[in-house]
DNA sequence: CTTGACGAGTGTACGCCGTACACCTATGGT
DNA sequence: ACCATAGGTGTACGGCGTACACTCGTCAAG
């Protein structure tokens, strides 16, 4: 054994992967607030400074793991159904972004696209135009996508936590909202606890929009807007 | 004057509501990014310590700013037709995200919904449920008004910035991104930049759903999920 | 074989952050 | 006149990101 192998059995030597998988694991083991340089440092058994040798800094870090991330979505199934192929994409999307629950909001937070989430930006967009959707249908289509109209997200709702029996005065308080979970409650089959079927919401909405584009593009829609 | 106007008219003694009014100024300045506790006792003339006698720590301001943000949005407008209704209380709410940036980030990462979201989700669907639709519905459509299918918001397609003429190596490997600001682009009218129109979009999607919605509506929509 | 450049990892230090804790001080009820 | 209390202060601690100067192992050129 060269004291070469020696050294590499010892250590192997860091590198920008290495760093971007240790702080994707650790940001889904313990949460994106607990992700420091220092922590992960740590973790890979390295000196904090240690890191800046593989990326800039943490802003960077925090791009590596969105592309990291964002790449684990499946490439685009080919097919001439043009919505079959969107709603797996976009399921897809959806697995990814469970099992890395920070990964969202990581996003969100970036001044501008990675190059990742540009691809995949691209791609879906191709999916639109090659299913026949105008440039024009397939721009406000985009948008429609992300948007979230409320300006908060769905897990408003999620009333995890031990919970015992809800509050009372909340229903009082919040007599529709009150109404709505107890909606969700008996709603039966699939969700066990109170709680309600994430999967299913997503689904819903998916379809709804999906439905409306298609309508849309039948139509031979087109932004007419007279200024 | 007695010694005790003396003493208010030079020290206007700090209370939770100047607090809360103060950092949700100093978030609108300077950005959620630079509202710390010591900068914010700076801008009210005290020590940092003094914060700590009116909110019990940093994330319970963040609480009163959301409140006190999601308090600006206008209530419910009364009428027979609920999209008319349900369209203005959300545009509404969306002028005052745009005052407010952060907000909804900051909404976002609450680990529970304050008191004033819950109040106003709660009125939301509130109107549906004037509007006639059934309970069930009204959860889908709760959801669906939520959602953000990619993931990611709308605005990542804000190339904002100087941006000169945009990068051409960048149109050959996202050639699709490049058709639709193309599209945006020459698209004419109220948008003068290269950006597009965001209040068109945002009016776009919310259109189409709501029309989903009625639809739904008409129908007599249920959600007949078999086990 | 020597040398010297270079890239990876180290150690120290700085300024910022949130906030625990003990302290002061003016106010107002008894 | 007293003192409890509420609001503001000062000091201090541990954690953060990271600038900067360093050491040390590797390897190509002389």
């Amino acid at each position: 054994m060269t004291p070469q192998e020696a050294t590499r059995t010892q250590r192997i030597p860091l590198n920008r992967d290495r760093v971007l998988r240790a702080a994707v694991a650790l940001a889904d083991a313990t949460g994106i607030d607990a992700l420091s340089m220092r922590r992960l440092a740590q973790e890979l058994g390295v000196v904090p400074m240690a890191l800046y040798k593989h990326v800039a800094n943490k802003e960077e870090l925090l791009d590596g793991m969105v592309d990291a991330v964002v790449g684990e979505i499946d490439p685009p199934a080919s097919g001439p159904d043009w919505q079959r192929v969107v709603r797996g994409r976009i399921l897809s999307a959806r697995r990814v972004l469970l099992r890395h629950p920070w990964a969202a909001r990581v996003i969100e937070s970036r001044t501008g696209p990675t190059p990742a989430v540009l691809a995949y930006l691209d791609s879906m967009a191709g999916s639109f135009r090659d299913g026949g959707l105008s440039a024009d249908l397939t721009h406000h289509v985009m948008h429609a996508m992300g948007s979230r109209l409320l300006g908060f997200s769905q897990e408003l709702f999620d009333t995890s936590g031990p919970s015992g029996p809800p509050d009372p005065g909340l229903a009082a308080r919040y007599p529709y909202i009150a109404e709505l979970a107890a909606t969700a409650a008996h709603d039966g089959g699939s969700t066990v606890g109170g709680g309600c079927d994430d999967q299913f919401e997503f689904e819903f909405t998916l379809d709804l929009l999906l439905d409306g584009f298609e309508n849309l593009r039948r139509q031979g829609w087109t932004s007419a807007r007279k200024a």
